[in-house]
RNA sequence: GUCCCCAUCAUCUAGCGGCCUAGGAUACCGGGUUUUCAUCCCGGCGGCAGGGGUUCAAAUCCCCUUGGGGACGCCA
């Protein structure tokens, strides 16, 4: 298999950032390569087991020497003639801006984003504007942000109406050398009649296209434009992206992209075509499915780093592991364990897994990301948020995120922390001995000190005890009274999050209604 | 229609010939913990699309069928 020493590299440096040191007779093992060869990977000084991490990242140089020896089998030949040894590798996201980002591509950007991080090479973000027609700004913009909203930075930006230029250079190069003819005002590039084109996909294998399938087409209209295929081709040659991941919608145009690379005098870059993301009826993911845009899920109360993870597990996959922060999807990611077949997005599991990244979040960002969402509702003011100290909000956070799958769920939780009045999730009534017994309490609430879960529980108790009555008696109507919902966080823990004052007023307010 | 890709629980997936009576996660259903809810813990439900090979041995390799998806533009 010609990924067999890829694999084993890949392994091996992998190892090495976790300080796991391979034996030479285990990389044997994994690749099968000559006991010389893998003595030849582990000696280098590259290979060490003190190596750092963010090391240069594979023994290039060395494996080509290997390259000379002449009993270096075919595979390996294989390998190095197309991993182009110690190349930097540059990939590309290539958005066309005609409507929003949606998820699907947001998870393509991802894929190009971890493998240029995880490799410590260039990603290049490449706006792919030539349909005049359908590009819009405000498409370029939202790109942008869905981008910026995932976290997934760019090296490099370029939007291809600037590159008319270099299109047209090519273009007539290949005019030039009797490549391409022109008919009725378009340019169309001369396909081979006979043969095949392999694309040499880093997921799929080997996929062959025999040419006499493929027919001559248009790389430049009538009008003088470019059309994609000829454009896709000239840029990422001039950009010498070294891995084009995209999804596999496009693998059916990689011959004439192929083609193309091979006219220009240029080298082929190594493909990754990705399944694609189905909607819930198993058809490409569309406008139809509702909810596909990024920022949707970011409005809708999603974390980042939960959508990242989410899009990530789309496909990849490591291990039984399921939870994954931003820096070990970095270092963990590989296309090796990327799957062929197209998944499903279904947001049930993506909601489990933004809960668990609001357990791990810090709670003052929480905060941040909810307050404008609290204060979307229209009953919280900003002044009123402001005025809460801190650490109760902190408190509120704490308390409620684990109760809430994402950030909209603990906005709406978070609301009962300020003195607006309750909107009860349910109806309740305080009966004629409740009355009493939670005015009682009220009483001896509004002395307790400090206003602390452990005080107010013996207060709480000692009321109830003195009025020879127990706290399930007042237990559901106090917390109904208190933060309008008949579930929550520990009762007492709720009481000292809400504040002394709201509590005793709250309380009071409800037993009065039956006292009058 | 032609070409291409894919195929393990409802969903995301592990599995690269023996460790598989197929593992994990979500969802769902029970139980425990909790004054309640959630978290958490324990348990349950549930799948190798079908048929042929190859092999001592197949979820795994090969072929066929079926199913799903995608591409067949002077769109990207």
């Amino acid at each position: 298999m010609s990924t067999s020493l890829h694999y084993c590299l890949e392994l091996a440096v992998q190892n090495q950032a976790r300080k796991i040191h391979m034996r030479s007779s285990q990389i044997q093992h994994i690749c099968g390569l000559s006991s010389f060869y893998c003595e030849l990977i582990t000696s280098h000084p590259r290979y060490q087991p003190s190596g750092e991490r963010g090391n240069p990242p594979l023994p290039w140089p060395l494996v080509r020497t290997g390259f000379q020896d002449p009993v270096l089998s075919n595979r390996v030949q294989y390998v190095l003639k197309h991993d182009r040894g110690g190349m930097m590798i540059r990939v590309r996201f290539a958005p066309s801006p005609t409507g929003y980002l949606h998820v699907g591509g947001a998870r393509t950007a991802l894929f190009n984003w971890l493998f240029a991080r995880h490799n410590h090479g260039t990603f290049i973000l490449r706006i792919e504007d030539t349909d005049k027609e359908r590009s819009t700004d405000e498409s370029i913009e939202e790109i942008l942000e869905s981008m910026r909203w995932l976290g997934l930075d760019w090296d490099e930006y370029y939007r291809q109406t600037d590159r008319t230029d270099a299109h047209l250079l090519a273009a007539q190069d290949l005019m030039d050398r009797g490549l391409v003819y022109e008919s009725d005002g378009a340019w169309w590039f001369r396909v081979p009649t006979e043969g095949n084109t392999i694309v040499h996909d880093d997921l799929l294998g080997d996929v062959t296209f025999p040419n006499d399938l493929l027919k001559d087409f248009v790389i430049r209209r009538s009008d003088g434009s470019f059309i994609y295929h000829f454009v896709v081709v000239v840029d990422d040659a001039d950009m010498e992206v070294t891995h084009v991941i995209r999804g596999d919608d496009h693998l059916n145009n990689t011959p004439k992209h192929v083609l193309l690379f091979e006219a220009l005098g240029r080298t082929v870059p190594r493909f990754v075509h990705l399944p694609m993301i189905l909607g819930s009826d198993r058809t490409r993911l569309s406008k139809r499915h509702g909810d596909t845009a990024t920022l949707e899920y970011r409005d809708r109360g999603f974390l980042p780093e939960a959508m990242v993870n989410f899009l990530a597990r789309l496909g990849w996959s490591h291990g039984d592991a399921e939870v994954f922060d931003r820096a070990s999807l970095v270092e963990l990611f590989s296309i090796d364990e990327v799957n062929k077949s197209g998944a499903i997005f279904e947001d049930t599991k993506l909601m489990w897994l933004n809960q668990q990244h609001m357990k791990l979040a810090d709670l003052d960002r929480l905060l941040g990301l909810v307050r404008p969402m609290v204060l979307e509702l229209n009953r919280v003011t900003a002044q009123m948020w402001d005025a809460v100290d801190p650490g109760h909000l902190r408190t509120g956070a704490h308390l409620f995120r684990d109760r809430c799958k994402t950030l909209r769920d603990l906005a709406s939780a978070m609301e009962l922390l300020f003195p607006v009045p309750l909107i009860p999730e349910d109806e309740f009534r305080v009966n004629a001995t409740q009355a009493p017994l939670m005015m009682s309490v009220a009483n001896a609430l509004a002395l307790t000190k400090p206003f602390t879960p452990e005080d107010i529980e013996q207060d709480v108790r000692a009321a109830l005890e003195a009025n020879q009555a127990t706290l399930k008696d007042v237990a559901l109507v106090s917390r109904l009274a208190v933060t309008g919902r008949k579930a929550g966080p520990g009762l007492f823990e709720s009481f000292a999050c809400v504040g002394r004052e709201l509590v005793v007023e709250r309380l009071r307010d409800a037993a009065q209604s039956v006292l009058e």
